[in-house]
DNA sequence: TGTACATCAGTGAACGCGCGTTCACTGATGTAC
DNA sequence: TGTACATCAGTGAACGCGCGTTCACTGATGTAC
């Protein structure tokens, strides 16, 4: 039931945007709005589920897209990561402007909400790593480089801060792109989507140092 | 008064988001709710009266910033544009995600909002067409080049495709760093915040050719 | 097989709010003669 | 200088909605004896 509560709620985020309203899923299930709190304490706790639902479904996704390449095809498994993250949020639109949109207003993201955000930035680590690659050799300013080695050495990770560097680049890009796309930017602007996207990730490849 | 009624409205765009109540700016004006209609049709009007404010004042931050710098120092200009863009968005956060956040559910953006959010670019643009760049070759995807070809005719511009390339690609990272630091995704992860925005800003501008 | 009881999903009324928009109006200000 | 009139910013009541959350409750189902 709780299930079946969340896909009503994503439906109506998709016309609504983030003013989910408790009354109208209930509508929706035909059931009295007061009924959905057996099952969430608050409008903010389904608000919540849907949001972790969210980050979970983008990253299983681009894990998805990305086993079904070969280990040693890095640009392969790199592009497949990334045209994952956009087919769900093509797929997807509202719940992906729920996670990478505008803040929602009077909502604070609990804690719960951090971890599953990071996913997608430690596929694209995995095969910069499996790459050994060496990109072109950026001087980072040293508070940036601080910061790189604190998530590096709070996750007990082992990649160099140059990499990690380039794959936060990709990362940026990538949910730039997309937020263009997504949101309806390029419209009248860029009409072959896909080659830009592509085009796009390609560049960040090459920027992360991937061989090819 | 017009004037008034936007200041207020701006002021509630930061608490409520794109959730703007007509009779919430007519409380603080000490007005009857009503009486905003004598100025803005409807409350949708109001809204695109802010959102070309805010393209405008966000163009008009960047071109300013660049004006300060000697036109032949090229990455100098490129940088203040960029960081001009940042230094607005963080000042103006929640009109910053009215004009690149989530769309506003139920708001069609009429066709005088698209020009003014192109004026960063065609800044972008401007300064890679003075330093004649060579950007690195890029294989563009067929399609996409001819999107080029058509912005470029379309606006009687001469900028090379491969330029245009590479200011589209800067163009999209600016907006997905600011995104990300707007939006609060970088929390608890990146602190050196102006360190790593103008680190991304170099590198795109080595992407986009820029010498220095 | 039949009765007593507990569980618990869903009800419905109520509280106290909010909203955009319309409409006929008041009443101060400024202009014309 | 004084009166008549037009302008028009702002009023206030009303329409017809919406909302999240609470609370005591009903009534079907399933279990225990």
């Amino acid at each position: 039931m709780s299930q079946e509560i969340k896909a009503v709620a994503r439906r109506h985020l998709a016309t609504d945007g983030a003013n989910l309203s408790l009354r109208a899923v209930a509508r929706d299930l035909d059931i009295v709005a007061s009924a959905l709190y057996r099952y969430f304490p608050s409008r903010d706790a389904l608000l919540t589920a849907l949001i972790i639902d969210a980050y979970d479904d983008l990253a299983d996704a681009a894990g998805a897209a990305e086993s079904a390449v070969p280990r040693d095809d890095l640009r392969g498994r790199w592009l497949a990561v990334c045209r994952g993250v956009r087919d769900w949020a093509l797929a997807h639109p509202a719940e992906y402007g729920l996670i990478y949109g505008s803040p929602v207003p009077g909502y604070a993201a609990p804690p719960d909400t951090v971890e599953p955000a990071t996913k997608v930035i430690l596929l694209l680590a995995a095969i910069v790593a499996d790459a050994d690659a060496d990109p072109p050799s950026a001087d980072l300013p040293s508070a940036l480089h601080d910061d790189l080695h604190r998530l590096i050495a709070g996750r007990g990770g082992t990649i160099p801060e140059d990499q990690l560097d380039r794959v936060l680049v990709a990362w940026t890009h990538l949910y730039g792109v997309l937020n263009f796309e997504v949101f309806g930017r390029l419209d009248g602007m860029i009409e072959a989507r896909s080659g830009y996207f592509d085009h796009h990730m390609h560049l960040m490849a090459d920027l992360a140092g991937l061989p090819e």
